[in-house]
DNA sequence: AACTATTTATAAGA
DNA sequence: TTCTTATAAATAGTT
């Protein structure tokens, strides 16, 4: 679509072809995120390349769901048109959600997508008011570290270098899903197994490995998830 | 993407939303058939609309055959193990293991899978845009740690170098809130208000105990993030 | 639905 | 691969 119009037909240099593969592929999937994300609908993709190789995407994050929901009405042949019997979403569910795409472009930037590179001083302020309110009413960590983030940088590039984070927190859940008594600890960036470390490692030069990460904490005995039934 | 940018959040005017919904629909379907032409691919999309209606596209015709295709690729990918089996398969409990099925794409990402690696560029997307939902529902702490890990990764490629963050968090579960007592303080540039630390360690030299963190520091003073619960 | 002013996507080239 | 850039396409707001 630029320097040149494309026939329409199969690309026949391989090369040329990986590579127009690969960037619409690209195209595509932005395409749906944003269709997703403008609408509230939910899409799921499938790709097979010519190589047979296996791409996939789904907006909700299961795509299980939308492959039934697909067969259960192409059985009532009812595509494009038929109303498929969709849960209905409580008030709250959906205030939750409107909240959450309010910090979406946050997250997008918090996280360094290059979309965002360029967010402008008052896209920030916009979002720092959003953050604040939705902090408020969810009590979110992640948002006050999003309002934390923002504010280092409106501050001028606060250059910060590094992180050594120690995450720590107390759950005592009263309504049974899970009952973390106590947990982590956040250090350059990774995690260490406990918070009661009595040194600050060094990680410019101890990195830690892998086994830290898989062994001592993440996927260590049952339920990684941190709840219990 | 025409006479004014579109920020990336659900569209609040139902007419709006719906004429662009019917518009980038059919740009969506319109790009896939492309790709397809161009590059082929087989490629299956499945829209559901906010209003439950169902659009599907198979570029070959099959969307049986993509389908099977995505779950022999994906089958070993979804939750299996001993610990949830005892579940009841209400519809919480599946709704559960399927976020964690998600969750564990993204660790395995995460921790250098390159097996998945292919394809969980989507799951963080993914990811990014359900968390926060995750978070709320189920008060996850390691939900919370694992944004913190994809930020940290994310960010690798340079800018933390350094940054002395602690974060500390109580939470008490009430009512079905969090209820954050207190929670956090910067260093190394982000806040320009001191936390009111009884010592300013050099966190690049200084071994700290936790009890420096959390009894000393963190809850020192009050929120940091200017306001309180 | 059409119409365009703009924004996006991207084909080539570097 | 990654970036740059000229151009083709897509599309937001309007009629």
């Amino acid at each position: 679509m630029a320097r040149g119009k494309v026939q329409m037909r199969r690309i026949e240099n391989p090369v040329h072809r990986q590579v127009t593969f690969c960037k619409r592929r690209t195209g595509l999937l932005k395409k749906a995120r944003e269709l997703s994300v403008l609408c509230g609908a939910d899409i799921g993709i499938i790709i097979v390349s010519g190589q047979g190789k296996l791409y996939e995407l789904a907006t909700n994050g299961n795509m299980e769901g939308l492959i039934e929901k697909y067969k259960s009405a192409s059985g009532e042949d009812h595509l494009n048109g038929g109303e498929l019997n969709q849960i209905q979403e409580s008030d709250e569910a959906l205030m939750i959600k409107q909240e959450i795409s309010l910090v979406q472009k946050g997250l997008r930037f918090l996280y360094g997508d290059k979309a965002t590179e360029h967010m402008t001083l008052e896209e920030m302020h916009v979002l720092e008011r959003n953050l604040e309110v939705w902090m408020y009413k969810f009590r979110s960590v992640k948002m006050k570290m999003m309002l934390q983030e923002i504010q280092s940088l409106k501050n001028k590039e606060g250059i910060l270098k590094a992180a050594n984070e120690i995450l720590q927190e107390k759950v005592v859940e009263q309504n049974g899903l899970f009952d973390v008594a106590q947990f982590t600890a956040y250090q350059g960036g990774y995690f260490s197994e406990a918070p009661a470390a009595h040194v600050t490692p060094d990680y410019t030069t101890n990195p830690l490995t892998l086994d830290d990460y898989y062994g001592n904490f993440i996927f260590r005995g049952g339920s990684q998830m941190g709840f219990s039934y």
